[in-house]
DNA sequence: CTGCAAGTTGAAGTTCACTTCAGCTCAAGG
DNA sequence: CCTTGAGCTGAAGTGAACTTCAACTTGCAG
């Protein structure tokens, strides 16, 4: 079994063929096709569907995620290099989404309890990128001060 | 100042206007008029809109929050004990998140270097809720062997 | 009292990430 | 051959979470 259907890929993948798709139309996978004009998945697309699940849990978009899958060689099939360096991309990212979500954990309770969820001093939520600068909403958890 | 203009509540929460009435038309939140068809907001609402941000950093839909809020007393401002019992409800879920995260920030790097991300061995990705029973698609990460 | 920033409404529009649908064609077992 | 399940396409639909718009009203500083 050399390629994959759709509805393998699928199923090995636990995306939906829709999905699969509609990732293709997006530019994130490719598939070859038969004579019959149906899809066939190397193996190797396995490997680029479980990287853009891992990135949606990681919270970065499909846009950005077909910008990182768009680097990858054309011309061969990704070596491990070349999933690490990709990979290695959105580890920052990944772990200031933890640490956010560990200080909120932290803090959570108290925070809410004590009333300084009145987000002057307390500075819970913002999004990260519109944090630098901006006073407004809570930042306490998501940019703490003693960093 | 007792009370807030949707002016001012947007300046201090961080949330846009349109955003303040899409959840007040949700039922999220909640706003006194004045003669002339203001609205007005007691500092209260602060930490419900703080609340709210939090939630949803934790991943949960304003669907959720909107129950999570409607349990809180209508006839009297939260207390402390009000808002702890609300943010506990979730710290579980928070909790999960971030072991979720710090998998994938452990084993993202090496696991897509070794190739484990073919999904069969690794099992990284799926979304939690339907990971119990379901074989397809990568669930180490998100669902590990040792727990 | 006037001017203008700030606020009001309902309806429609937007973005993201898909899913569903209708109407086909393809492929493989009996 | 024939049936049946798997796959194909483009277009439209979905739901979440807002935003934008147009037309209008309020509230306060000067």
């Amino acid at each position: 079994m050399e390629s994959l259907t759709i509805g393998e890929l699928a199923a090995r993948s636990g995306v939906a063929q829709s999905a699969l798709r509609f990732y293709e139309r997006e530019g994130l996978i490719h598939a070859s096709r038969t004579g019959g004009n149906q899809r066939r998945y190397d193996r190797a697309e396995l490997r680029r569907v479980a990287f853009i699940k891992i990135a949606q849990q990681v919270g970065v978009s499909l846009e950005e995620i077909r910008e990182a899958l768009a680097s990858l060689p054309e011309n061969r099939t990704p070596t491990k290099g070349d999933w690490s360096r990709l990979s290695a991309r959105w580890r920052h990212r990944l772990e200031e989404r933890i640490s956010v979500l560990e200080r909120l954990r932290d803090q959570l309770t108290g925070c809410i309890g004590c009333g300084c969820l009145s987000l002057q001093r307390c500075k819970l939520v913002n999004p990260s990128d519109r944090l630098a600068g901006r006073g407004a909403g809570p930042q306490m958890v998501l940019n703490p001060p003693g960093e």
